[in-house]
DNA sequence: AACGTAAGGATCGTTGAACAATTCGACAAG
DNA sequence: CTTGTCGAATTGTTCAACGATCCTTACGTT
């Protein structure tokens, strides 16, 4: 009898992590979760301004709700809410690109220095396989978004989760400027290697040199972006 | 007349930099920096809710307003808002404060161990010479608000705008906790020396030194602040 | 005593309409 | 070419209303 008591604990302790879903769902992040997709795959270009009006009629909510959806994408710098002018998909200067790689030299590489956890480990070799096999199918764009996974997975070695939170919103932000590039293989195929690389370095310990390598990647991956974004302001 | 329109652009080139103040006043942004401040300063305690008619009704802004406010503060993590129930003034649990200490060792570290700027270094030496007239008079609250200038103006070593974010909302989160301490003067004193001495280790170039000097400081800090606030949860 | 159900009240979620405030472009006057 | 002025379009804000959800209380069942 005791065991039993114990194992349903077990199972109840479980259903804790499903938690955060319950509440999550009013119609304003909805919206939001709507808007940030086509935002983030490029269906709302940069600079272009989105009408209350014409938004909310086309999602079938009222202006007031698809205000607080705004609200929630302005604080994640996706949007750029002018007074009196609407709101417009963020437009990031290369300022910004400048700043954004500031903080992921920071926050990736504070992670780097950490002995990561053998289920750190397990994601971040989970994303450099997914790179790989889109690479080798030539499937740039999936290529991309593993590469966005190993790099959110490296932050979770840092095994906090406002860290972790940030990080997606920074990722989500470089996604706006993305879709500059005009050939992702271009910007992508350099650093599938890299990540294994990065990822035997880790697995060996050896922090200091992995640190120093991810400087240096970032360094050039900031580059390419910078380039291709520049000339287009 | 040619240095005469020269001298008119430069006037002109100077007012872009007040743009930021411009936009910056929407009702619901100003009712936000109200409550802000209100939780901050303890005047709205963790745990209480925040009724949409009472406070509405009170600062005479409509119901939608003030659920922008709402949503704004939300993103900062200083409100919780659970669906159909309202919002909440954040409970940080032991937990939570843990990971702000977490982000703060990367932030603060990750400044630290930069070579900090003679700008950041004189806002750092100003916040450790504030605090050091605010304990000798005995003004403990004075002390603390030295205090989180001093660890504000380390990250601005980073010279990222949006790590200077990020520690500010991290600052106004942790405030929530603060007022748990019964005696600020145990909690604040300690550090005025200490701060002192990492400002001597920052002129001097010790930036290792430094790093470790600060995680130790943070531990403590943590522990100082667990102590106090773990019993009463 | 523990649990399921039901009813009522309070509060939130969302809507739609309305009006004031502001922006922006066009056009005329200097 | 610069400077007013006007009007259309859009946003900012308010208000009232109704359905949905949650909390409490009470009642009955097992």
């Amino acid at each position: 009898m005791d065991d039993c008591l114990l194992t349903v604990n077990d199972a109840v302790a479980d259903l804790a992590q499903d938690r955060g879903r319950l509440g999550r769902s009013s119609t304003a992040e909805r919206v939001a979760d709507i808007l940030r997709d086509r935002i983030s795959e490029g269906f709302f270009e940069p600079g272009q301004r989105l009408s209350e009006e014409a938004i909310s009629e086309a999602l079938g909510v009222s202006r007031n709700t698809l205000r607080e959806a705004f609200r929630l994408l302005g604080h994640e710098r996706l949007l750029d809410h002018r007074l009196n002018r609407g709101v417009f998909v963020r437009i990031l200067s290369a300022e910004d690109v400048a700043d954004l790689y500031r903080v992921r030299r920071v926050l990736e590489g504070a992670a780097v220095r950490r002995a990561p956890s053998q289920r750190a480990l397990e994601l971040i070799a989970e994303a450099v396989a997914d790179g790989e096999r889109a690479a080798a199918a030539d499937d740039w764009r999936a290529v991309g978004t593993a590469n966005i996974r190993f790099h959110q997975a490296l932050v979770t070695a840092n095994q906090s989760p406002r860290l972790d939170e940030a990080m997606r919103q920074l990722l989500a932000e470089l996604r706006l400027v993305f879709h500059v590039m005009a050939n992702p293989r271009d910007f992508h195929e350099p650093f599938v290697a890299r990540n294994r690389l990065l990822l035997g370095l880790l697995r060996d310990g050896r922090l200091e040199e992995a640190a120093t390598f991810l400087d240096g990647y970032l360094d050039e991956a900031e580059q390419l972006l910078i380039r291709a974004y520049e000339p287009n302001r």
